[in-house]
Parts: C-alpha cells; structure tokens; sequence
RNA sequence: CGCGGGAUGGAGCAGUUCGGUAGCUCGUCGGGCUCAUAACCCGAAGGUCGUAGGUUCAAAUCCUUCUCCCGCAA
C-alpha cells in the first residue's frame, strides 16, 4: 500500500491516528485542514491538530477558507483516493469525482444512525449500549454516502466523550488501515444506507447544556457523561453556571424536583425518581473541585434554603 | 485594548465596603477515646495574603503596574 497516493482532509484530534496511519502505511501526498483560527480568551493563532501533525511529517498542507470554491490545489495534485475525517466542510463534487479510487470518510457513528457532527456525545446522551465506526464512500449529502465497513464499540458505563473520542478515533484508523485493500482491489462492500433508519447528531446547542432536573436520574447522568470532557453540563446557580463534571445517582423519591440536599460529605439535587449527587464541580469564575473541597468553602445553612434556577 | 469572575498555610473559603493581632472548614502530624473506624475529643506544625511600586504611624484591605488561572463571546 505504500505506493497508494493519499489526499487526506480532516481537522481536530480526532482525525489525527487516522492521518498517523495513513501516513505509516500509505503515501500521503496532500493534507486538507481547516484554517489557523483564532482560539482562546488571548485569541492565539492555533494550528489545527491535524496540520500540526502533517507538517511533523513533512507533507504538503493547505487551508481553503471554503473548499466549495477553492479547490484547484486538490485537483492539482495527483491522487488514488481522498480520505477524509471530520474536515468540517462539505466537499465539492469536483473533488468528489476527482480520485480514481473514490472519496472515503471515516465517520463515528454505526450509520445510519447519527449523520453529522457529534455522534460521539449523541450516542452517551442517548444512553446507546454501542455505536461504532463506518468507513464509507462520500456523495454530496452529509454522511449519507454508501458504507464500506462497520465496527461496532460496546459502550463502557464509565465511557465519556474524551474516552469514547480516544477509543473511536483509534478503531477508525485501524479499521480504515484494514478495510483499503478491499477498496484499492475492488473487492469492497458497497451497502446503501437504509433511509427509514437514519438519525441525525447535530452540533450540540448551548440550551442542551443545561441540566433539567424534572428528568429521571439516568437521563442526567446520560447528560452529565456525554457533554463530558466538552462542553461540560450545568445547571444556573444564583444566576451564575455550575457546571457539573461528575454525578452519581440514588433512586427515591421527592416532593419537590430541583432542590438541594445536603450531607456532611455530599451535596444532591432532587430529581424525578430520586437524588443526583454531584461528585466534582466548577463553580463560576473557579476551577473544578471534588465535591468535598466546594462543601468546604460554602456556608451550608444558606445553602439549604437554596434552588436550582 | 471584546465582556465578566478569580488569586489569602497542602485543599476549599471568609476577611477588602469603613486600613489597626491572619480567621473558618478540611487535610497532615502527634496524643486520647473505642472491639474498631473514614466517627468523636485534645494538641501541634504550616501563610513574604499572586507580582512590583505608591499613599500611610500602620495595607490582605486604598491607588497604580504587571503576571497567572477561569467562564462567556468569537
């Protein structure tokens, strides 16, 4: 496979091992990464993590504002096949019909679940027992190209975003590095995606963050481990964000949902079918703490008469 | 100069309005109680109050500078 020319298009840390055995096992010639951008309270310029490791190895990288319109450098360089993962923009059929071997994508979901861009905290705030990897041919639409491979990834009850994010991009490298003889001899699969099956994981919206404590217990702690390491789920306290990093849930019940309970050594919330005790926290304008360390500074008997809002 | 929060023993905080002995809860260490304990009691160590300067008889506190951490917005 090391005489196979590779045009690889991705951009964040998820798509780096993809691009790290691509460029063991393949000849990358071209990298496509989104711009530098500007990130940050001081606003520093940043390379994306995927350029960063291509200039590492030496090849080519080239940043289009919008690749809809300029893409002559990709057409200009000669190529097999264009593997993308998590690039950020649509592809131009141009492009599309470019390589002889095709367009591939590397996507995080057992499609046709879970077309878009967060398939990963989607699966968690579902509470889904798996998802998966699928490699798969690319069209003009979002994700809804014909699957190559699928593997699926049985869901650990202490798997997060950051854990789930790790174990994903790495199955999808490998399986990537496992399925490309198929496609370079032809011998690959080639299933269409079932239309009445198919979901969708847009971006996770700023309301989504918030913590609705009328929910069941499962459905917060679903909350609280698929938005963890980011965006991190949070309730308002005194008008200010809590955010809530880790919780475990009793089962009971309450009069009242939304109202705090305190214990020497733990700090809960009432919710619909019992307690969410909070675990480890960041208060506003802090860093996040144990539960045990917030306890300390907080005056408890104010606390008590306090409510989630 | 995008907006805002923060920096005080190892941890989390109070004290700053209105300058006047460095305080709380926890942890650590030592001792005691107990069949035993993460429980309880007694005691101890541990802090140039982020940096630099200014005002003052006196600054954690007032004024100015800078640094670092954090949230939002992009």
């Amino acid at each position: 496979m090391k005489d196979l020319k590779v045009i690889f298009m991705g951009t964040p840390d998820f798509a780096v091992p993809v691009l790290q055995k691509l460029i063991e096992n393949t000849n990358v010639v071209l990298v496509v990464t989104q711009p530098d951008k500007s990130v940050g309270r001081k606003q520093v310029l940043t390379k994306t993590p995927v350029k960063v490791e291509a200039e590492k190895a030496g090849i080519p990288v080239f940043q289009p504002i919008k690749i809809r319109e300029d893409f002559d450098v990709v057409l200009n360089t000669e190529a097999d096949i264009i593997i993308t993962c998590a690039y950020g923009q649509i592809i131009p059929k141009a492009i599309l019909d470019y390589p002889s071997l095709g367009c591939i994508n590397v996507h995080a979901s057992l499609l046709p679940k879970y077309r878009g861009g967060a398939p990963i905290h989607k699966c968690l705030l579902n509470g889904d027992e798996k998802t998966g990897i699928t490699i798969m041919y690319m069209d003009e639409a979002m994700d809804s190209g014909d699957i190559i491979a699928q593997r699926e990834y049985k869901i650990l009850e202490n798997d997060n975003v950051g854990t789930l994010h790790e174990k994903l991009s790495q199955i999808g490298a490998d399986l990537l590095i496992e399925t490309l003889p198929s496609i370079i001899n032809g011998t690959n699969e080639r299933i269409k995606q079932n239309i009445s099956e198919v979901t969708y994981a847009y971006n996770i919206k700023r309301e989504e963050e918030k913590l609705d404590f009328s929910k069941t217990g499962r459905e917060i702690l679903n909350k609280v481990r698929g938005l963890n390491p980011w965006p991190i789920a949070n309730f308002l306290l005194d008008g200010n964000e809590m955010k809530v990093l880790e919780a475990t849930f009793e089962e009971g019940t309450n009069k009242e949902v939304g109202k705090f309970v305190l214990d020497k050594k733990r700090l809960g919330v009432t919710c619909q079918d019992g307690i969410i005790y909070l675990e480890r926290v960041k208060p506003f304008g802090k860093k996040e703490m144990d539960i045990k360390d917030y306890l300390n500074g907080i005056n408890k008997e104010e606390f008590t008469n306090k409510k989630v809002g």
